[in-house]
This record gives C-alpha cells, sequence and structure tokens, in this order.
DNA sequence: AGTGATGTGGGTAACGTTTTCCAAATGTTT
DNA sequence: AAACATTTGGAAAACGTTACCCACATCACT
C-alpha cells in the first residue's frame, strides 16, 4: 500500500513515445526554431499522455528555469503585498513562476537569501526595498537580470520601478497648506548610509517635505522630528513635536504606522484629531482604509509598479544587454478624515 | 565598463584549487563520510578564497536542493505569516533554503504552484490549508515529503500539523456561556464538499460550536448562519441572526474578519457591542488586537505550529518511510472588549 | 543537371553536481 | 608475516535538459 513513487516521465520517455528525438521533444517544449507542425503535435500528444513536465533542474543548468525570484523585506508589509499582486498578474500567463523569499530583514539576512536565489539559478530577481550596498546591488544585477522596486537612483545594470515619494510628500503639504496650515511639522526615518540617504524613500519624503514648504513659502516653518518609520517611531516622534516651543497644527508622517504613533502621542496630550492636529500617513495601508482610523494617506499604485517590475524583469531576460530603464509612478493623495481645515470653527 | 559577469566558481575549480578531486570536495560540502580532517580543511579554505557556492540547479538533478517550498494560500492573512515565521524560526540554522509560492487561491492555482514546486525538485512542502482533494495530498505526499498545516485528519502519506478548532470553540462557548449568554449564535463558513466538511477548520469550528453548546445544556439556542469568512459573510450572517425571531445576546463568528462585518451590522441595526450583543471571532489576527477594535478572539500559536511542521518535515526528509505523525496544539482564548456580562446593568 | 537556400530532424557534448564503485594506504589482529 | 578491516581518496557514470552542430530532403533558380 506504501507505493514508492514512480519514477517521474522524462523527456526521453516522451521522445520514445512519440518515436521522435529528445532534441525534438526540447524544441517543441521551448518552442523552438525547427519543427513542424506535424511533429510539433505529436510531441504535444505523448508530453500530455505521459503527463511529462520539464525538471527544472535540469533546465538550469543548461537553460533557463522559468522561475523569477522576489524579494520581499517584510511579508506583513500590505504594501509589498500588492506589488507582489501586480508581479504575479503581470506574469499570470507566462511561463515564469514566481517564488518568494521571505525573512530579509537586514542587509545581512538579504544577502542571503539573494546569493540563495542565484544559486537556484533564477531566471530573473525582483528586489523589493533592497538595503545592500548600491554597488552589491549592480554586481548581482550582472549576475543575474535584476529589477529594482523602490528605490531611488539609477543604475546602468538593473531596472528600477519607483514611486514619486517627492510628490507624495508635496501633495500632502500642498494638501496641509490649502486646509490653511502653515507649521507643518514632518516625522522622518533616520537615515545614516549615506547612499541610501539618496536611494531611499524615506530620504526623499523628507527631501520633497522641505522642497514644498519652501516652495509654499513656509521655510521658516519646517520643522522634522527624526525618528523611525514605526509605531514607537512615531509615537515619540510626535511628542518631541509636541514639547517644542510652537507647537505644529499638522503633522505628516512618512508612514502611516508613524500616523498611528502619532496619534496615539497627541491623544495623550489631550489633543484632538483633526481638531487641534491634522495628521497624515503614507503608503494608504489597509490601516488608513480602515473606519474608525480614516487616516489621511498617499496612496502608491502598488500593483502597477509590480506590473511594471515584472515587465521590465522579462524584457530583460530576452535581451540583456537593452538599456536599463526607470519607471518612476505617481502617487496620489487620498483625504480622510484625520485632516481638517485649520478654522474648523470658523 | 559593461563586464558580462564572470562564469561562475564551480566545484571543479574548487578541486583543482585544492588540489583533490571533485568528489572530495563533494564529500566535504555534504559533511559525507570518507574525508580526513586535513582534507576538510583544505577545502574548505579553497572553498573560502574562491567564494564558491554550489549551484542548486546542479545538485537537484543528483541529489538535494535543500531548498523547501511553502505553499501560502493568502499572503495577507497574518496568521499565515506567522506559521511562515515559525518555520523559518526553526530552519534558520539549517541548509534548507525557505521558497514560498504566491497567489495559491483556489483548487486550481494550488495544483499548479505545488507541480511547480515539486518540478523545481525541491527537498520538502509544507502545505498551509491546501483545498486539494485528500487523494491529490497523498500522491504529491509520495511524491516528495509533504507536511499539511490547518487540516484535520491523518494520512498514511503526510504529516500534519493543526489547531485544536474544537477546543476553541468551546472556549469560546464557555466564556461566554459564563458571562451569561445562552442565545450564543454563530456565524460558519458554507462548506459543501465532503471531505473538506470533515478536515477543513471552518468545519471544525462550526462542529465545536454545537458540541459545546450541547455540553451546556445549550441544545435548543443553538443559531447558526451560513455564510462565507469574510467581512461581507460577516455582516450578512449577522443581519440575517438579527432578523429570527430570537435575537441572539452573543456572536460567534468563525473568523476576526467575519467578527468585523457582524460588528457592522450589529452597528447598523442600532445596536451596541457589547451592551446589546457580545462579539468574539477567531485567529486573534492584528484587526482583533488593534485598540479601538479590541475583539475577543481564540489565539492560534501559528510561529508553534509552523515550528512544527519544520520540525517533522526535516524529520521526513531524513527518513522518508517513517510513521506519519499529527501533531495537534492547543489554541487560548484572548478576552478584550467585545464580549461582557449579560447583565452589565446588574 | 547543377547550385544554393531552406526546412526538418537528430546525434552528441556539455552543464555541475552526487553516487557508486574501486584501489591504495594504513592499522589491527592472528 | 599474513590476513583482514578500516580509512582515505579518486575515476567515472549518472541525472534531464539544452545548444551546437551536421545530414538529408526538398525546392527554386540558373
Amino acid at each position: 500500500m506504501h507505493k514508492p513513487a514512480p519514477r517521474r516521465v522524462t523527456i526521453v520517455d516522451v521522445a520514445r513515445h512519440a518515436q521522435v528525438s529528445t532534441t525534438a521533444v526540447s524544441k517543441v517544449l521551448r518552442n523552438a526554431y525547427g519543427a513542424s507542425p506535424a511533429m510539433r503535435a505529436k510531441v504535444q500528444q505523448a508530453i500530455a499522455e505521459l503527463g511529462y513536465r520539464p525538471s527544472a533542474a535540469a533546465r538550469g543548468l543548461r537553460g533557463q528555469t522559468y522561475t523569477i525570484g522576489v524579494m520581499l523585506p517584510e511579508l506583513r508589509n500590505l504594501f509589498f503585498a500588492d506589488i507582489l499582486d501586480g508581479i504575479t498578474a503581470q506574469l499570470g500567463d507566462s511561463d515564469y513562476q514566481v517564488l518568494l523569499a521571505p525573512g530579509c530583514n537586514g542587509e545581512k539576512a538579504e544577502a542571503r537569501v539573494i546569493e540563495a536565489m542565484i544559486d537556484r539559478s533564477m531566471d530573473g530577481l525582483v528586489l523589493i526595498a533592497p538595503v545592500s550596498a548600491k554597488s552589491r546591488l549592480n554586481e548581482i544585477a550582472r549576475a543575474v537580470p535584476t529589477v529594482v522596486v523602490g528605490r531611488h537612483g539609477s543604475s546602468p545594470a538593473y531596472d528600477s520601478v519607483t514611486d514619486d515619494d517627492i510628490l507624495g510628500a508635496a501633495l500632502v503639504v500642498e494638501h496641509l497648506a490649502e486646509l490653511g496650515h502653515r507649521r507643518i511639522a514632518h516625522i522622518e526615518h533616520h537615515e545614516t548610509d549615506r547612499v541610501r540617504l539618496a536611494e531611499m524613500p524615506n530620504a526623499q519624503r523628507a527631501y520633497g517635505y522641505r522642497e514644498a514648504m519652501i516652495a509654499h513659502g513656509l521655510e521658516s516653518e519646517i520643522d522634522i522630528a527624526s525618528t523611525t518609520y514605526t509605531q514607537a517611531g512615531g509615537y515619540l516622534g510626535a511628542k518631541q513635536l509636541l514639547e517644542r516651543p510652537v507647537r505644529p497644527t499638522a503633522i505628516f508622517a512618512g508612514a502611516d504606522v508613524v500616523a498611528l504613533g502619532a496619534m496615539e502621542a497627541i491623544a495623550e496630550a489631550g489633543l484632538s484629531v483633526p481638531g487641534d492636529i491634522s495628521v497624515a500617513g503614507y503608503d494608504n495601508s489597509a490601516l488608513a482604509a480602515f473606519g474608525p482610523i480614516s487616516l489621511t494617506s498617499v496612496d502608491q499604485d502598488g500593483r502597477q509598479m509590480g506590473a511594471n517590475a515584472a515587465r521590465l524583469l522579462v524584457e530583460r531576460i530576452g535581451q540583456r544587454d537593452r538599456r536599463t530603464a526607470q519607471v518612476k509612478l505617481s502617487p496620489t493623495l487620498v483625504v480622510r478624515r484625520t485632516t481638517a481645515a485649520i478654522e474648523t470653527a470658523g
């Protein structure tokens, strides 16, 4: 009763069954040149009859594995899940299979995971918000077709897809300014690394905030708390801001969770949102959309980003030496109930 | 400037560099018998110097790939993410790399994904809440070591890890009964398939609910709405329950999202939670824990489940013909603010 | 009829490992 | 010293596929 699994059907079995050579079968499998329609049909039938499926391991040794690896720094982040949806949707009808590597928080784990994907001869890699050094990314991209998502700056080796974080920050500032706010503070993610300072979205958001403030003639109102993109960071940042001589009437948090933490601190200080202080977040996560919270937030179209990444990757797999491209998408502002005009009593 | 990636270092390079045979290197790599400490050291050094990493593709053709595939039906479900954490934590210091296949909702997509993982010669599979027919699961398990998570019932071919859903439901009923509730209703996920009716957690929860009601002498109070495990399903289910002749004083929703939908319907009916109706969910998701919601819910230790699954899988990879095991963990009830005693005014 | 282009099919050598031998060297017991 | 067991190392054959060739047949022009 414990039958030990029959040997797998191989290309040789198919060839024998169809009375052709293995080469012929291989050609049919890859839609390669040199197979007549008649033979194609014969082989297809043999494949169907035997239930043959090619071994990716064997394929990897010579050609492609039809596998695309995606690195996600954090599974619980719904924005990343959207990106993944976009990737799989775009690749849905192709022969490629997407595989995900989990648990890549930190530069070391990230390196391990990327190596693992390369070792498994994946045809292409999508790296979402990687933290590795840029030189390392270039190295990786030279070894295997790569698309980097969510990291600004261009590379000669890999394509990149980003959302315009500067614009996103500007949208928030503009929205708040239109509501009459002048003292608009920002809670940023503290960044030390030089390269990341230029390339990471958090840095771009802070930069965009500054520029937008200046553009609206609010240079003197710029007020920044530098913590981290976490709920605790938001709490701490808001606390700092509230203790300063001039209290902000609005806080632009660099991420939704940060906004949540900030709202906590605001409530603790006996102030109301948006009555006393307006709060805006970034990412338009499920949290922001959730009724009781209803947080004004910047929406990045994750699916769109993922779809673009997949498209670029497939293009590059097809033509490895083509010029690299940088796709930059535009975010939109989703206004909800945490932001209001400054004179609500007016 | 566009250097075309140097050829990968292979086992042959290492062998040459260490002045030994490729066999020797292979032995060292796999900690196999037949390599002296001296040679071991020599080879290790060569590997380090050359930065050699074995090709999983080539390995897959003969031996293991040191890859474990995990199938998740839904990325956004935080409970599944916990399971995954447990798996990776357990496998953290082993040589195994975990890869995830996304987008496996529905029997067809699930089949495709599982085949893809088998084609890639993965050493083992963890299937989380699979919906495939049992015979299919047995077939899969015969082809590759498999552990099924979150599906009751035992198989001669695969190990399984489940949480005791019957107990979970009992915990909820007991809690509500202790609070003085008698008319405790349940919103279940409608199940048609015969086998799944016995094996799926949702069915077990409904069964556990019935049994617990009977055990508490509340057989006549059993009241079930049969919808789906979605927010909409919860809304609809609660609506149905509220329209019935006898209104329940408590609703046990089979999942947290269901509870959320139910609360929506309750609010719409002008009733309060827990003032008029107590509500309990299942899964103890982040949603339940979230302050403003604060939903009483059953907590399954996902990490623990994942860790057990990984342990069983590695054991089975080591010894394919050992007896199958069924691990059943016990859930706990997390009481929050959506359940209260029936005489609050007492 | 002779030449070249094109279409069709297959033989065979990779690809980078592991595995199964086998031989030699060394150690241990009579 | 002979016989046997154990350790150490390597040669060579898989594993299943693709890529690179070459052979043959057919066809269209000179």
